[in-house]
DNA sequence: GGACGGTGAAACTTCAGGTTGCCTC
DNA sequence: GAAGTTTCACCGTCC
């Protein structure tokens, strides 16, 4: 730990003389965020959304000279149409001042990254992204809220959190100390910011194995993996782990234990292994062992219940396109967050329910239905990707940043390969060759006419559709066409890049 | 007089994050 | 709960 930074009071103090000292030209934020600059240092400033960050980085860029012109460009042209946020990102960055959050693109997190490192980029205003695991120590650590937004209400950010922002300040190579500074706004909240982060105590680490999604799938691994092979072998593992340490009660977590054995038995993961109509269902020594099914759900790392819902979704008998499939996987605890309907497009919404209603892989889903509503939106947007839209178009129509969307369909690509791996399994063939196809189409985020296309090296979404649109539609085509014309379409090395890969067939 | 542009206050809307599967030239 | 964004009324200017 850096020397300095955990003396509490040095360090408020210091942000309120620092606010008059530095003649509060611009508020707090940017006032301190110049000074770290006219020291020749660099900060980190955690605050509390997207776009926040992006506003704060804005204005601290308006008021600064760097020359980071080539840095800039880099940034710019990361994606192959640069979206708004590019834009946004790159003026910032000409100045020095950076934003980063999980919308950017992961190249554009990587170049801010190195160019912190380097000293270039001065002040990155960030999302608590960069609170943890990242290795970017700066001299100051500006926080300018430690309340963020929860379920109920705006509430205080844990002790943890703070000291894990609060600890990026203090370069060890380059910096004696550093200075973690904590905005409040006023004195009684100075106080308050005093006893809670500086004299609080760190809140107790509570076992996530209490987590029924954990549980679930923690049971079916030990049981897959041979460990457990009786609800007595699972009681004695579990009596020893720190969930049944701090949930003491030993007679609950068998309750819960057994509740689970029950689901895995129900979905066909789980089977008892003899004569089990000679065993009460309850005896503490009926044997278990996993299924084929459910030692696959193990490897694909699958909430059981995720598992079954995907299974019985692809078992439905009704007229699937690809929205049945994309809706199937967004409605799922791994897809969260889902998109989030808003207020506006809550019309278009019910509508578009209106018109899949019959292809949906999913019934009964009324105790949630603004949960199902979201994962409507959340397919939608799929669908929209698979039918070529841009990730500028994207950002407007669903207010999914470029990060976002790489991060969403990475997901949806788990997913759906794990859906190909349950229908091989459950004699649900007829899924297969669909979702292979969907796959490739998420993929590249290409309409089905594209296909034959992307197969080859170096052609993708951008170049596909233009030999598409120029009348080449397959490798047939591209056989045909002659080199030259091929090489004004795509560019000399792509085109002789083809051609060579067409030759050795 | 009417179109246009700038300004500011009120109303409205939204709010962090990120491991896992497989294959591979 | 707070901050960012959108909306809208109001005013001044120019044609």
């Amino acid at each position: 730990m850096t020397p300095g930074f955990r003396n509490p009071f040095k360090l408020l103090d210091f942000a309120f003389v620092m606010q008059e000292k530095i003649s509060q030209q611009h508020g707090p934020v940017i006032d301190l965020a110049l000074d770290t600059i006219s020291k020749g240092k660099q900060a980190l400033v955690f605050v509390n959304s997207k776009p926040s960050a992006e506003k704060q980085a804005e204005e601290i860029s308006k008021r600064c000279n760097g020359k980071l012109d080539e840095l800039a460009e880099k940034v710019l042209n990361v994606l192959s149409t640069p979206t708004k946020q590019c834009k946004r990102l790159a003026g910032c960055i000409k100045k020095g001042i950076a934003f980063h959050h999980a919308g950017l693109d992961q190249k554009q997190k990587e170049l801010i990254e190195d160019g912190f490192r380097a000293g270039e980029i001065k002040i990155i205003c960030c999302t608590p992204t960069l609170a943890a695991g990242m290795d970017l120590p700066a001299f100051r650590t500006i926080l300018t809220s430690l309340k963020r937004y929860t379920n109920h209400g705006m509430d205080y950010i844990p002790v943890l959190e703070y000291e894990q922002m609060a600890g990026r300040a203090g370069r060890p190579k380059y910096d004696s100390y550093g200075e973690a500074i904590c905005i409040a706004g006023t004195d009684a909240q100075k106080e308050e910011l005093i006893e809670k982060y500086l004299n609080g105590e760190v809140e107790h680490i509570y076992s996530k194995l209490a987590a029924e999604p954990v549980l679930r799938t923690y049971v079916l691994s030990l049981i897959s993996s041979g460990l457990v092979r009786s609800k007595e072998d699972l009681m004695k593992f579990f009596s020893r782990t720190f969930f049944a340490f701090q949930f003491k009660d030993l007679k609950k977590i068998e309750e819960l234990l057994v509740r689970v054995l029950g689901m895995l038995k129900d979905w066909g993961f789980v089977k008892g292994s003899s004569n089990e109509d000679f065993v009460s269902a309850d005896s503490m020594n009926e044997k278990y062992i996993v299924t084929l099914l459910g030692k696959r759900v193990v490897e694909l790392y699958l909430d059981p219940l995720t598992a079954n819902k995907l299974v019985e979704g692809l078992k439905k008998k009704c007229e699937k396109n690809e929205f049945s499939y994309l809706q199937l996987i967004s409605h799922t605890l791994e897809m969260r967050p889902l998109l989030r309907i808003k207020k506006s497009e809550y019309e278009e919404v019910q509508e578009k329910i209106a018109l899949i209603e019959e292809n949906l892989l999913e019934d009964g889903f009324f105790d949630e239905f603004e949960d199902f509503e979201n994962s409507i939106k959340t397919a939608w947007f799929f669908e929209e990707w698979i039918n070529e839209s841009s990730e500028e178009q994207l950002l407007e129509k669903f207010g999914v940043r470029p990060g976002e969307i790489k991060y969403k369909l990475n997901l949806s690509d788990w997913l759906l390969f794990s859906c190909i791996e349950l229908s091989k399994l459950s004699l649900l063939n007829e899924n297969v060759s669909n979702l292979t196809k969907l796959r490739v189409r998420l993929k590249y985020g290409i309409k089905e006419e594209l296909m034959p296309l992307v197969r080859l090296k170096g052609i993708g979404k951008t170049r596909a559709r233009k030999l598409y649109s120029n009348g080449i539609k397959d490798v047939r085509g591209l056989k045909k066409i002659g080199l030259g014309e091929l090489k004004l379409l795509i560019g000399e090395k792509t085109a002789e890049n083809i051609k060579k890969q067409l030759e050795m067939g």
